[in-house]
DNA sequence: GTTTTTCATTTGTATATACAACTGTTGTGT
DNA sequence: ACACAACAGTTGTATATACAAATGAAAAAC
């Protein structure tokens, strides 16, 4: 479906907006086909998001600066996050002892099972966007908006 | 900056997952930087939107189903969006004589002051990032995207 | 001509996000 | 050692979003 239809436009639209329109509008596809997925883990994507940052330090517990920043969105709030998931018992959080200003969190082995569980879903979701371009394209594609959001 | 320095990731990432990964993130850089425009005029990016798509309608009202429909996000509330521009008077809301569930929303001349004042730094905006890309890759991103996204 | 269904929108509520102000800790300069 | 700046997180508050339930109006069914 071309963006035009999507916003019910009649006029036709300068590639420039047609791009930006593309992206936020691909991005609200993506994010609530997601969303559906890990609905049943009741998890956000953020939560998931923060897990699979944690698993990545493979053993080792990240501060809250070093999750901020691998974050996709870097402005939400990670405390708040941390504190959903220690909730559920998926991460544990300390104080560091070298410096008590920061803060240790680590996902805890019900947390690892749960990426496993969820990992095999995570991939069938990737491919299901991804299998419609050929290899070429995807890698284009990736290119493309590298290039695009460049700030110089 | 390539995807893989965003997230810090050290291990090489599947194109599948960087396609998601690099469309959730240029969404947000867009998305920031539209914001921080519209900041000083104390709009949203989806109050931008609705007034956007009232100015569209050329004097004719739209119903909160048509303005709805419209939307890139879909899922956000189309009531209270409504309920803050009335506050700031860029809208009107009456309800229709010819079908009393249906309401009629209009664009203010305040409101149509307020777009005209913004359309250059909009357009300023989009052509900020767009100018990172020939016309040619402007137009192939789109038709990615697009082809992307399609749900079979 | 009621009852039922569908439609268009609003409201309630829980959660998430944005962003500034605050707290406590460490590092620096004198 | 003391004052002060920088750092790492947390908290407060206002606003936004998500989604289900509720309201009221019109259309359809019987």
């Amino acid at each position: 479906m071309k963006i035009e239809d999507v916003i019910k436009s009649t006029v036709s639209i300068d590639d420039s907006k047609k791009v930006i329109l593309n992206i936020m509008f691909t991005q609200n596809v993506l994010g609530e086909k997601f969303g559906e997925l890990l609905k049943p883990y009741d998890l956000s994507s953020e939560q998931y998001n923060v897990l699979r940052i944690l698993r990545g330090q493979k053993g080792n517990p990240a501060n809250m600066c070093v999750i901020q920043e691998r974050m996709i969105a870097k402005n939400s709030n990670t405390t708040r996050l941390i504190d959903k998931l220690l909730l559920k018992d998926l991460v544990t959080r300390e104080v560091c002892p070298d410096n008590r200003r920061k803060i240790e969190v680590q996902i805890t082995t019900k947390g690892l099972q749960l990426l496993t569980e969820l990992d095999p879903k995570v991939i069938e979701h990737e491919r299901f966007f991804a299998n419609n371009l050929t290899k070429t394209e995807l890698s284009e594609l990736n290119i493309l908006l590298e290039k695009y959001r460049t700030i110089k």
